[in-house]
DNA sequence: CAGTGGTCTAGACCACATT
DNA sequence: ATGTGGTCTAGACCACTGT
């Protein structure tokens, strides 16, 4: 009947999870890059053999996921680590007063190391399987606020360097994506209190025993693949973390 | 054409944003009550005198948002804040192998009193507009975990008092549903870190200077009404604050 | 202007839950 | 068996964007 279609309906299927899951899959391959437009819903459904509305539930759904961005009148594009405003989707530190604000960010350290058992289960990869480990500190309005201490699975990026990381002018995000086609689209955060230790001290420029945030987040890509394990200490002095939850009405 | 409606769709508007509110309406003067079935998409269709899609994408964003809940083949319901799942919605506290876990409450404090600037700008009412004050003390697993210090503005909850805090059975959601008819379905947090001052050391049972979270929550009912500030001072050195970000997917 | 996404219709059939 | 929400269709018209 459809020229694209072996399976009906059938019970038990979701035409449209299959429709998502095919758009993933053409994400993945790199058939369509990040920043560019992806075709026409009306063309998007003739080649899936699927009804536009069948389409437009799938797209519904990447879209909310911040895999996809519609423009109505334009297009439908695929999601990048741009300075957009989807830079703060995760990014949560605001001012107290509310506004928020791009940070400035320099590189403390770079190492090479293996997972221990810990991050090789939250990486899902073996103990004992190559990581780049490094630092970056970010400042906001001049003063040091948080250090990121980032570990990542060697073998999904065998381009990431420390002269990439040093002379990058974009969020890592948008490198990851550059640089090895990784596109982080969910991250889990788990936040504790804590008390400076005497090196994160001197380098958030605080005394050591101040209170800080502990955010250790996992951030995924497609099929919830984990790419990235962020153990990040916060002065919450003049900032603060931001959550916002249930809140899509216009 | 319709009798219920006297606007066709015309240019600007949107037919199912118009249905929403006036959903939104039936809940807020009280015809469906939380817990409760609303009528069937068939019928709310023709009651508002549009086509069963466009009356789904209505239920559909009030869903997304926790307003209504659905049940395939038995219905949609009015969410209330029983101890479903529905309540870790707003209880963000686990522990730190991850599992959840409900608390035990207790009150500490209860007192009557008028807002001052800051308590008056977050709720939206005027600087010395009476105001409840209580604060409880939630226990996991035995320990004394989290002291939430809780503002309301008096006006909203006439029949709130310390005994009716005391002798509840439920949430403090719930128990503003049922006795004041005020539906949480939105918060924001900002989370900091601080030190336990001795008073509040006492009562979670550490050390004064003790590193602690503290949240700053907003919670508001329909049509964005701020209806609760909470302070919220979280000792985590068994527990963490959990947060996950998009995530719909199945 | 043509092309895009956004909304809306009026049905059909399916899977699930209760009676 | 009946009624519910969930999926899907095959169109229509609208609003917005760029040429």
């Amino acid at each position: 009947m459809n020229p694209q279609r072996s399976e009906p309906p059938g019970p038990g299927n979701h035409l449209y999870k299959e429709v998502k899951h095919r758009i993933l899959e053409s994400l993945r391959t790199g058939e369509w890059k990040p920043g560019e437009a992806i075709p026409s819903e009306k063309k998007l459904g003739e080649r899936f053999g699927v009804s536009i509305g069948t389409l437009r539930k799938a797209v519904d759904e990447l879209s909310a996921e911040n895999v996809l961005i519609r423009h109505q009148g334009r297009g439908t594009f695929v999601a990048s680590h741009g300075r957009g405003r989807y830079f703060f989707s995760f990014f949560h530190i605001v001012r107290q007063d509310g506004l928020r604000e791009y940070p400035s960010v320099e590189l403390v350290d770079f190492a090479r190391g293996q997972a221990d058992q810990a991050t090789a289960a939250a990486l899902d990869i073996g103990v004992g399987d190559k990581v780049l480990h490094y630092t970056n500190r970010l400042s906001l309005q001049g003063h040091a606020v948080i250090l990121d201490e980032i570990t990542v699975p060697a073998a999904l990026f065998p381009r990431l360097s420390e002269r990439a990381l040093r002379e990058r002018r974009s969020t890592v995000y948008q490198l990851y994506q550059e640089l090895a086609g990784v596109s982080v689209i969910r991250t889990r955060e788990r936040v504790r209190a804590t008390k400076a230790d005497p090196a994160r001290a001197r380098l958030l420029h605080v005394a050591a025993g101040h209170p800080l945030l502990l955010l250790v987040r996992i951030a995924r890509s497609f099929k919830e693949r984990p790419v990235e394990l962020r153990h990040s200490y916060v002065c919450t002095d003049r900032h603060e973390y931001a959550v916002d939850l249930l809140g899509d009405e216009a």
